[in-house]
DNA sequence: GCGGATTTATAGCCTTGTCTAACATTTCGC
DNA sequence: GCGAAATGTTAGACAAGGCTATAAATCCGC
């Protein structure tokens, strides 16, 4: 979950002013901290969906890492209560992971929807959307909605 | 300077497909790796600009760290080439850094543009182009470009 | 139901990015 | 031009995220 902080950032000017963009950097460092998280939860929903279990050998060849690198990762979610998981057993969602992967699966539509619907070609959409999604506010993604949604 | 690399990538579909998205999170790890370099090399060349100078206490102050950190971290740019140093002395952008910090200067007033012509207040413009310059193709620049220019 | 193949876990290493504490240098006011 | 304040560096800690190598468990074909 981004967490969307709204730190104090003077008005826009055209010409540089350094200042102005101060404030973003802590929000977008913030947003950083919890972007591996988010493809972790949203991956996860997506393979129980998708073939009814998450295993770790999947997660690891969906994300082109090491299995181990995943194996330590998925320690981290569970003590950060984002999922749950038993000894060589695949892996679930918590409420909690649930509720992260059902809006981190939100943004990433909206995002994707609205490349596409800007007239970018589905794979580039795709790949940019993976990016984008964990930066953008809510405000943002209002406005992406509304424009797909456009006549 | 991202490496906007073309992996594979299936079709887009609108129910689920694991495997679409995989190639995707290849290049998001790709970009995540430069970003905090892109960041110093765009406020180091914004310093220089506005004060003649860039100073390890300024640009600590403008993105929310330590002084330390910045020192460490601009050991690794320096290794890296982007930029040149000496003990004590404010920091230089080599002609290598100075194209990135040109590039990045770029993609961050597209995208900017973009997101205040699209309707967004200026202050959460601010906010989320810093977030999103890093994951943007040059295609979806380009489309983002012209939607700021249209009639 | 055994044994090899697959999957998972663990240990250990490296790098990056963050911090604090302690020390060194430079700058500046007077 | 001296001394205090500001700035910069170094050392050392810690977490995260990546890897390889090795060990353990599970799964599956026969």
């Amino acid at each position: 979950m981004r967490d969307d902080p709204h730190e104090a950032l003077p008005a826009v000017s055209d010409d540089r002013s350094p200042d102005l963009r101060v404030g973003a950097f802590q929000g977008v460092r913030a947003a950083r901290r919890n972007e591996l998280a988010e493809d972790y939860v949203e991956l996860i929903a997506e393979l129980i969906h998708m073939q009814g279990e998450a295993r770790p050998v999947d997660i690891a060849a969906s994300l082109g890492v090491k299995v181990p690198t995943v194996s330590k990762t998925l320690d981290r979610l569970s003590r950060e209560g984002l999922i749950t998981r038993a000894k060589y057993r695949s892996v679930f969602l918590t409420e909690e992971g649930r509720a992260l992967a059902k809006e981190c699966r939100r943004r990433h539509e909206i995002v994707l929807r609205f490349l596409i619907s800007l007239g970018l070609d589905p794979e580039t959409a795709e790949r940019d959307a993976e990016g984008i999604e964990h930066h953008v506010s809510e405000r943002t993604l209002a406005l992406f909605s509304a424009f797909a949604n456009r006549s």
